[in-house]
DNA sequence: TAAATCACCGAGAACGTTACCGAAAAAACA
DNA sequence: TGTTTTTTCGGTAACGTTCTCGGTGATTTA
């Protein structure tokens, strides 16, 4: 069995008393240099390391925050951990990284099982909105601060933090408008999603305020991958009238748009214009390389550590909601030329 | 302060005895039926959390992971990761994500701040090998179980498990041989590390063997992004003669190499053929779409942590080493069609 | 010189849980 | 009926750490 130096190996190596070690190491009042000196020697030379289980048990505070995501290999919710870490690391707290692969089922079960002492506090894009956010409820009933933030939980009461996702849809759309595309189609996400119906809001508000026609076969939900944007255009391609210019509700699947489009043998931005939403690093590569609106992922993460970590410390603090706003990166893939 | 209902609460509520109560909830011996029953009740209804702290204390056991990861903002490490949590969550436990950025001091920091105690394993892809590993004999001294994968570091007896890098690269070089190409040049990673090394040695020989000249300024060395991709074919174009295929040591490497070479109106294929290593999903989306050797980043992942519980598992396991195969993509990069 | 202050240290309880051992009650055996 | 076994439970130490409290000497103050 393995086992570390402890706080009373360095005691009775030195003849001295726990309590003593205990303030050396931690540098707090009442202890000579020079014992102090001698413990923080001896405990090198042991290779001492704080047993955070014991800490955690005596403080009820573990420096470990709760990350749930409903998945990571993408480049939005990559850069989002990053952006989160990089609070985190610097106030000395650890990450723990759930990731749910967009299954709600799993979201509850990882949740319900959560070991809530072993957790300072809660980071959380949901999964799914679809059912109810139940399991969430006990978590903060619990005591332990959630912050939310992309994907967010309406009725639930606490800290959000999420992109202005109806502005932004609503500025891609006026883009495509103001470069003369008239029959725009919206490739959306899940339903259930705040933010998905955010950014169709935007969508339509968009056509409402030009007088443009909305017409629900050219609003299409599906999922999030780059096959959904490839089969939704499928869908739009087979019933009725053709659109002439696609919003898509993020980068990955406008490129499965453009993929689909390309091997009909149309051309993207002349014939039909594509617009995403993110700015995944792939939109500059593809080409024509799309349009979108960038999302401050990195920004995103670090205001969501930050609030959580406020919530942590202050025993009452006020849920807070921020909006980032996006920014329009115009591309070759939204323009006639 | 907040605080959960404990094994203590139940006991009063129930009256009876925490040792009772504590075996009721495990369901192990020795325990009537109906006061179990009555517990995990009264359990149910107080909200009851274990906490892991005090079970981490009293075991030694934290079932808690680390991973360490030079970065997790690209296709690999993500689904890497993903396919460590794949078997993680089934074997019940958490895993604690630490991303160095690369950066080989802030790698030392993290792994010498470690807290030991709350990790039962240790998972680890190598930031730069250009120090010493110092810091991970530690924690092997330590007792706590280390695997290292991708990135392993070679004067550390553990477990470590990867790719093929040597075969792969070889594979890679045969192939744009066998297709015409004659002057090929590698781009290549840091020199510090092992796969840089690997793949080098796997580009060289494949030259050797069909008797091609090694042209030492057709090898250029630099970091893992897309802009080193673009910087190293600039390097490329500026010195002396100019090669007419290149090995790149990843994807984003091949596909900076890329979009440098269209920005010159040289077509790639025809003029100079391209491969990469990887198989990033945006080597399919690039256009024209870039060679590559598939990585089984998700079987990696999952080996890996497979290989380290049974590590933590055993008190004395021998290490093992596994080198997965990957496989050629040949798509249009390569081609002269 | 007596009293008050100060610097430093130790004892012991507490955090929530498990593990070991012993005890009481119930059941089985003789 | 007495004895042994089984079932079920409780007491207690232990895990590593922090914290509160009190107690030495030594030093300063009056």
């Amino acid at each position: 069995m393995r086992r570390f130096a402890t706080i009373k190996d360095i005691a009775s190596a030195l003849n001295i008393s726990v309590s003593t070690v205990s303030r050396a190491l931690r540098d707090t009042y009442d202890v000579n240099a020079s014992t102090r000196q001698a413990v923080l020697q001896k405990a090198t030379e042991l290779n001492y390391r704080p047993n955070f289980n014991a800490i955690g048990l005596v403080h009820n505070r573990t420096h470990n925050l709760g990350i749930l995501l409903p998945e990571i290999t993408n480049y939005y919710f990559s850069t989002l951990f990053t952006g989160i870490q990089d609070v985190a690391y610097k106030a000395g707290f650890n990450l723990t990284l759930f990731v749910t692969g967009n299954d709600a089922e799993r979201e509850v079960d990882i949740v319900r099982n959560l070991s809530l002492s072993g957790l300072d506090g809660l980071l959380v894009s949901v999964s799914s909105q679809a059912d109810s956010d139940q399991h969430f409820q006990e978590v903060i009933d619990n005591g332990v601060p959630v912050v939310f933030f992309d994907r967010v939980s309406e009725n639930i009461h606490t800290s959000k933090v999420m992109q202005d996702d109806y502005n932004g849809a609503f500025e891609a759309t006026v883009h495509l408008i103001k470069n003369g595309y008239r029959k725009i189609a919206h490739i959306a996400g899940p339903e259930g999603l705040t933010f998905t119906q955010a950014r169709l809001n935007g969508y339509l508000d968009a056509l409402r305020k030009h007088k443009l026609p909305v017409e629900p076969s050219w609003i299409v939900h599906s999922g999030f991958t780059q096959q959904h944007g490839e089969q939704d255009l499928e869908q739009l391609w087979v019933c009725g009238e053709r659109p002439d210019a696609i919003f898509a509700v993020n980068d990955r699947k406008a490129i499965g748009a453009i993929l689909a489009l390309k091997r009909k043998n149309i051309r993207i931005g002349k014939d039909v214009g594509v617009i995403g939403f993110t700015n995944d690093p792939v939109s500059a590569i593809v080409s024509p390389a799309l349009s979108t609106i960038a999302e401050p992922a990195f920004e995103i993460g670090k205001r969501s550590c930050e609030l959580l970590l406020k919530h942590i410390q202050k025993k009452r603090f006020e849920p807070e909601q921020v909006t980032l706003p996006g920014k329009l990166i115009v591309r070759e893939s939204s323009q006639r030329l």
